[in-house]
DNA sequence: TGTAAAGTGTTGCAAATGCAACACTTTGTT
DNA sequence: AACAAAGTGTTGCATTTGCAACACTTTACA
């Protein structure tokens, strides 16, 4: 279920969280998580609930940073969660444990067999953020909305590697348009004009790509 | 040097490498470094020399992704360097030692002392990249390029935390406005008119920021 | 040292976009 | 079922931006 955790057994985790210090507190809704918490080095894992990551800029407009859902994992090694402007706010009631960063590399871990295993899983949490902030930005950078918009599309068919040039929409338009940065209602309009240039075709939720 | 290598001695190195079975290539200037690399995980040093990552999308219109300098590390868990479109072309003579993923877990390596530290290394090095991503999606969701160009010019003040509030640029306009993917003639319009209204003050290469 | 290449500053103009306002629909909660 | 909250589609308008073109400066290198 957490991501961290993963391939390593119920047993082995008791032993592994006791190892780590691993310390589980328990949110209301609409809390900030790191209030309480020393922002130095840490990782979070979300064992039950959903957490969203605001940052509040010099000149106090707010960036929805992250959405993070039950079993991922955030903290200072992902997100800049250091630095003042940043709060973690609870969408509903939520579990959270904490680990000290420093904790991932004490002796005592280092002579456990699932530790190499836990590594594993560390790197390839850190390795997949790169990839979806990676992505994100090369959607940010096309200078047009119309090529925002073909570019998520093109994204999404080939992450659903079925071979399909139909794609579903899991995200809300408004949503969509915080992820890409552009008005919302001007998506809107953009996406109307590639209907009728006929790039595209919706239906529903699900969207044909004849480009 | 090597940032992955980082208090890691030389006779450790030498070890750590063999088991690694990292090996070493060169490359003259403007070849694509990937050409005859299998693109599956792989991790790439740039021992000497840099490069530069491009990617070509759909459409044929190219990006920067990135620009490495030696010492620096890429390869696919920094990048989605496996995906067709990408390339990496050498900038000057460069060396590159290239390292499978797979073997950063292997066995032997395991019962090394030293491997605590190249894993920290590791994490610290995807942990450093997520920052710089995770900046830069905060400069690129901003609307206007007067609020890209403010929080950039604040950012720069808050890395070089002297206190002061002038700051050194250290890139060139054109490279600036690719980052923070405006057109350069809009973005020095832009920088006139913050100039005009009293933002900022440019001596040379230095900005003094009235904000 | 001379020449090419890259970078800079400027401007008019057209196109793209954000903003505001509105009506309407869908979703979620009590 | 009833109501509030969130999401959607649309449009006019002002503003921002990209694009193109130009002259000029700085940098790189043969």
């Amino acid at each position: 279920m957490i991501k961290l955790f993963e391939n390593i057994s119920e047993k082995e985790l008791l032993k592994l969280k006791k190892i780590l210090k691993a310390s589980t507190q328990k949110f209301k809704r609409n809390v900030n998580v790191l209030s309480n918490v020393n922002r130095e080095d840490f990782i979070a894992l979300i064992d039950s609930g959903s957490i969203e990551c605001i940052y509040t800029d010099y000149a106090g407009s707010k960036t929805v940073i992250e959405e993070l859902e039950t079993g991922e994992v955030f903290g200072s090694l992902t997100s800049s969660i250091q630095e003042e402007g940043i709060s973690c706010i609870t969408k509903e009631d939520t579990e959270i444990t904490f680990i000290e960063y420093n904790q991932i590399t004490n002796d005592e871990i280092f002579k456990n067999d699932f530790y190499i295993i836990f590594i594993k899983n560390l790197i390839k949490i850190l390795t997949e953020q790169l990839n979806t902030r990676n992505i994100r930005i090369e959607l940010l950078t096309k200078k047009t909305t119309r090529d925002k918009l073909l570019s998520y599309f093109k994204y999404i068919e080939k992450k659903t590697k079925d071979g399909s040039k139909t794609i579903k929409m899991n995200t809300s338009y408004t949503e969509l348009a915080n992820y890409l940065s552009v008005d919302r209602s001007a998506m809107a309009r953009e996406i109307k004009y590639l209907k009728e240039d006929g790039f595209i075709e919706i239906i529903g939720k699900k969207i044909i790509l004849h480009y």
